[in-house]
RNA sequence: GGUGGGGUACCGAAGCGGCCGAACGGGCUCGCCUCGAAAGCGAGUGAGGGUUCACGCCCUCCGUGGGUUCAAAUCCCACCCCCACCGCCA
């Protein structure tokens, strides 16, 4: 949610703004709708007011004076019984309409409507040649016998698999150096709930707008999250924390799981596009001030993870049209898929500023003055995309696929190994 | 699945239908006292919104939503959430 006010304030700021995202349709019915409520309130309220006044006066009126004063009373009561129905209306309507409201994009936001328009900052670390034909990581991820998707098929359909063999301990090796190299920067583990109330869902923004891409438990009224940014945004719902304990970072865990509607076709082989992944997500809770220091602070840990998995990868800047409806600025890192010809997004940093923490009523307090908080949001590690970006950049000539130095620790094997 | 008990301000906890935005205790802030601190004493201490250049004035909020009434924390209805115990269970 934006800040109404500044509907009131610059309606012509707001309109630029999103502007740059592709424009909002109901922008200027919204406005219109909020300066209705206001003419309705200031209406109701005075009623209010004098209604008040006059029943404070019943107790302490003559006994002979009272059925006039209560009849007197009754009138204004009467007449608030029509007007605060018609303010209830205007304010359901337009609390329903802003709820569509995206956030404003960022000056710093490249203006343009689909993903072609995204810019490519600057592209880090060597992509690797080969002096052989390398294999994509589907291939790979089958020679290797790190995962069984046909089996994945036959127990719960398309887009789940089977993470087998040193696939699983890879997998949970990785998870295990984000974690560690997290915790190191003052992010606290959690590994947060997967089935969340539709509270949390909307707070963080992915409703109503992302509603087709959610998996939905009707029967208990629950949403299954596609990222621990759900469990995370919605941690410190309805609280005021202390600014001197600002920034609150975690660092969340979970499995995640998206619909992928309007998808078919795309991605079907291999860990990229699944219906359920696991994923470690940075998450703070900044004060508004230093927000974007905070945002290069998570873009910084992202690359640092990606260079030391020796991974290369470039670093895209989303234009107003690709942003998430919470996003006032949105930063991919997408991996070289040497053997794909192809970039891969691997990470996704956000700075949703207070548009989270007013949906879920997040404040700060520190000297006296309290206020909204800023909250941030970006990718660890995206395990099975991780995995896809490993398999084709450190594959070798004998089929084995090398396990980078830091990594080693955790897996307690220096490489993959091809199956008989 | 069953049975109970609860949701009041930063926390705890009272609250006859009418100066109740709410006693009291704790916490916190500022003073006094002190060489300094503790103790003690005194004062203060919620949020959101509307309006105003401003001082201010006004409205709303006692889990949520309805209802009764001139007037609801208080009475009525529905719902939500939390907790405890029993059963089942990784």
């Amino acid at each position: 949610m934006i800040d109404l006010k500044l509907l009131r304030d610059d309606l012509d700021f707001v309109r630029a703004a999103y502007a740059r995202r592709g424009g909002v349709p109901q922008l200027d019915e919204v406005a219109e709708l909020d300066r209705k409520r206001r003419r309705m309130l200031v209406e109701v309220e005075n009623a209010r007011a004098e209604q008040n006044r006059l029943s404070r006066l019943i107790p302490l009126s003559a006994p002979e004076d009272r059925p006039s004063a209560i009849a007197e009373a009754k009138v204004i009561a009467d007449r608030l019984k029509e007007l605060e129905p018609e303010l209830e209306r205007t304010e359901e309507e337009l609390t329903r309409l802003a709820s569509y409201l995206p956030n404003l994009p960022d000056e710093s936001v490249p203006s343009g409507l689909s993903e072609e328009e995204n810019v490519v900052a600057r592209e880090v670390g060597e992509r690797p040649r080969f002096d052989f034909e390398p294999l994509d990581h589907a291939t790979l991820g089958r020679n290797l016998g790190i995962f069984d998707a046909e089996r994945g098929v036959k127990t719960s359909g398309s887009r789940f698999v089977y993470l087998t063999g040193p696939g699983a301990v890879l997998e949970l090796s990785l998870v295990r150096f984000a974690i560690d190299m997290l915790g190191g920067r003052g992010f606290t583990p959690v590994i947060t709930p997967v089935l969340v109330r539709e509270r949390a869902m909307y707070g963080t923004g992915f409703l109503p707008a992302d509603e087709r891409e959610i998996y939905k438990i009707e029967r208990d009224d629950l949403y299954l999250a596609g990222t621990s940014e759900v469990a995370l945004a919605s941690m410190h719902a309805e609280e005021t924390v202390d600014g001197a304990r600002l920034p609150l970072r975690y660092a969340g865990f979970s499995t995640n799981f998206r619909r992928e509607a309007g998808t078919y076709g795309k991605d079907t082989q291999g860990l990229v596009r699944l219906h359920q992944f696991d994923k470690v997500e940075q998450f703070s809770y900044s004060h508004p001030d230093t927000s974007w220091d905070e945002y290069d602070f998570i873009l910084a840990n992202q690359e640092e993870f990606l260079q030391a998995l020796e991974i290369p990868y470039r670093v895209v800047v989303m234009c107003g049209g690709d942003l998430g409806p919470m996003a006032a600025k949105k930063i991919d890192h997408e991996a070289w898929l040497p053997a794909s010809d192809r970039f891969l997004e691997v990470t996704s940093a956000t700075n949703a500023t207070d548009y989270q923490a007013r949906r879920f009523q997040t404040r700060f307090r520190a000297e006296g003055k309290s206020g909204l908080v800023h909250t941030l949001n970006g990718t660890a590690c995206a395990v099975g995309r991780t995995i896809v970006a490993l398999l084709e950049n450190h594959q070798r000539a004998d089929g084995s696929v090398a396990i980078p130095e830091p990594l080693r620790h955790y897996t307690g094997f220096e490489s993959l190994q091809p199956i008989s």
